[in-house]
DNA sequence: TCCATATATACTGTCAAGCGAATATGCCGC
DNA sequence: GCGGCATATTCGCTTGACAGTATATATGGA
């Protein structure tokens, strides 16, 4: 899977999209209703945005029963790892990225990932 | 001017904009004729585009006589100036960047940058 | 088999981005 | 001031992105 980099940016350009992203970033694997919450955005919208980034090799899916887990795709190129941890490194303490991570460590029995409401 | 991730990635998503912005970051500096023959778009677009640069404080242009030069602002935050080396060097021997490069050394007289075709 | 939950997709309306063509502005030399 | 060059701006148009609502699919359990 190739990255281009003006597409890449056009999908980091997005704010619900790099939200997801560097959540997934962040917290390593998130199913969708996690990322629901710790956003505070709809479901289809982040099931839309989710599928962009997943068409374009930015994330890999792995279905687990009742629950979709997203994760950063493994094999990212090394410059597009660099431009998310760079900007990772940046939002980390502002907003809405702090709150986003906020959110998400304030949910119920996250490592588990038993409940989701 | 302070910056932030998401429109920065929308600046960078076109690739008229992130054409010249590349082509800044590895000449220094250069002229609005000098951009328009390397990327071979048109005129207006260019312009249209350096303008929107410079409105998000991205690039910084000084008139001398009748030509405007553009530069990357210098005071850029160090993040983005991480993304957009990180991008410079992915793109340096890829299409369509590689081909600017070339069409913007073939220029004549460009040091002196006295022949604006 | 039927239901509930988690997620995905389809449909539709709205809005902004980008383009080409034409025109305007600013600067220079005569 | 006039003409010419470099650059900027405006206009009308087209296209595509995103949102919300509604609906479909898939899985697991009673």
């Amino acid at each position: 899977m190739n990255i281009e980099p003006a597409p890449l940016f056009r999908l980091l350009s997005d704010e619900t999209r790099l939200r997801c992203l560097l959540l997934l970033a962040q917290a390593g694997e998130l199913c969708v209703c996690e990322l629901t919450h710790a956003t505070g955005a709809a479901q289809p919208k982040i099931s839309r945005h989710l599928a962009l980034l997943r068409e374009a090799g930015l994330v890999l899916d792995r279905r687990q029963g009742l629950w979709i887990h997203y994760r950063l795709h493994p094999d990212l190129p090394g410059w597009v790892k660099d431009i998310i941890a760079t900007t990772a490194a940046r939002a980390h303490a502002q907003q809405p990225f702090a709150d986003d991570l906020g959110a998400l460590a304030a949910l119920p029995d996250r490592p588990g990932a038993s409940r989701c409401a």
